[in-house]
DNA sequence: GCCAAGTGCTACAAAATACGTAGCAAAAAT
DNA sequence: ATTTTTGCTACGTATTTTGTAGCACTTGGC
């Protein structure tokens, strides 16, 4: 292997996307976002739209996207996106169609 | 809360986008993808760029990638993106802007 | 040859996380 | 007032991740 061109280099990643792609890699966290795309939905319609969360990590997880400022809970309503929320959308839109794309 | 507007909605999400996310809804999936951006990585540069990571999930992420056909393995060099994970590293780019603009 | 250093990778117990099911208290609908 | 629906919690089980140690193999220098 070529001397030490790759030995040295620890992460020249950002902590905030490090922190954002932990958050990110938990299992339902981008899948809620998607969720909410186009409308709001309260805990239970969200929990039928995400097949298989147990009710546990649902809340979970919505605790931690309400502390990122991603979503807000409106009490007659359910819990919808913020402007922060759908920005984030609009960043995750490319890779729906990626995935489309490529695991066909 | 309003009639039944939101009950039956079960996911209007693609199989495969629900794959998508479910692959990348684990831990320092995408944080691998990201890591490889701009040069080959071999497991120890990877392992010390994804500070925290243990090999063992090191290893599995990287046979996961592998499937997904997002990485290969060079033997002299290390691993890198093929040019499907690359195509989703473009897709991820803006993603980190905006975990630069709002997790600050 | 030999040895030291670096490589990819595995093992395994402990901790964290997620699952699955049941169900409760409060609000809303009837 | 009774039924339904709501958001949410409890809790035992299963899965995933962590953390540390180390093995077998290759590479380099001598």
């Amino acid at each position: 292997m070529a001397k030490g061109i790759q030995s040295i280099r620890e992460s020249r990643t950002s902590v905030e996307l490090a922190q954002a792609l932990d958050h990110f890699g938990r299992r339902w966290a981008l899948r809620v976002i998607w969720e909410l795309r186009s409308e709001a939905l309260n805990f239970r319609a969200l929990r039928a739209a995400c097949t298989g969360i147990s009710p546990a990590v649902m809340q979970a997880r919505l605790h931690q996207l309400r502390d990122l400022g991603l979503i807000e809970q409106i009490p007659g309503l359910g819990y919808r996106l913020t402007a922060a929320g759908e920005q984030l959308f609009r960043v995750m839109a490319p890779l729906a169609e990626w995935a489309e794309s490529h695991l066909k």
